[in-house]
DNA sequence: TGACACATAGGAATTACTACTATATAGTAA
DNA sequence: TTACTATATAGTAGTAATTCCTATGTGTCA
């Protein structure tokens, strides 16, 4: 992902900020800013790790509370799974997910028909719905 | 769910375990039979309690142990999820998953048409694919 | 029925996550 | 610009979840 684009998100997220009344401090950018640079769907540990280079005095419980921030706020989302350590996604683009079993890599595809997936009307009457998503699991080619 | 019916799911569930080579030991027995009598989707520490009951001396790990093991040979699931505690389902039914953020309770439905789901070709070719599923994340009808 | 590979119990260790508190700072308004 | 205040951060402690280790036990098969 090319500078102008990772700036263009930034300033995307410094709206969401003031809209929904979050302060923008540097640590907070700079944590979005290697979330939506990477399409690895990094762990709060990865993005502590990276965010360390910059503010090297920055505490994990910084990053991982950021991270469950933007997620509150729709600026980055929590990948579901099954049961491993929390993944973070900040891509904004509609996708789906595949991870593989074995060397935990999530892996982002796009088919169209997943976008607009129809719950049945039950469903929606009894519950609000926040989310829902097709998920994939398997092996990865570099794994098989 | 019926005794009867729960005796007929072990049966089928120890005709499993001699296909895998797996051991047919009491303790798994009776995590699997907490496991399908269940619709609550429990961790494995509410199955620990449960198993206490009968084996007062069965450690976690062997719980634990158990129900990923019951997972790998696809005796039980663990869920899909964002990022909680690991929760397991015994159901073999063809369902889906809703998720409720704040109480963490997850409800079954199933509607026919996420049954049979079809992936792009590309993905099927490039990776070996285990689970597809549809997850649904809201508020329940109870913390509305 | 004996051998042995696999499983369990018990507890320790590790990892993941969350809570607490004193200090610092972004945003706001004079 | 400056001072105020609510929110955020750093540092650390605490808790929860999960996995590892090792000695002992037990299904399974010959």
């Amino acid at each position: 992902m090319s500078r102008v684009e990772v700036d263009e998100k930034i300033r995307r997220f410094t709206v969401m900020c003031r809209k929904t009344g979050l302060r923008l401090t540097p640590q907070r950018i700079e944590i979005y800013k290697h979330l939506v640079k990477t399409d690895e769907h990094p762990s709060a540990e990865i993005l502590y790790e990276k965010v360390k280079k910059t503010f090297p005095n920055i505490s994990f419980d910084t990053v991982n509370r950021t991270l469950l921030t933007l997620n509150e706020i729709g600026a980055a989302f929590i990948v579901e799974g099954s049961g491993d350590v929390r993944r973070f996604d900040g891509s904004m683009e509609k996708h789906q997910h595949f991870k593989c079993v074995k060397c935990k890599r999530i892996i982002d595809f796009h088919h169209k028909p997943f976008d607009i997936i129809k719950l049945p009307a039950s469903i929606g009457k009894k519950f609000k719905i926040l989310k829902k998503v097709v998920y994939v699991e398997g092996i990865c080619d570099l794994c098989k």
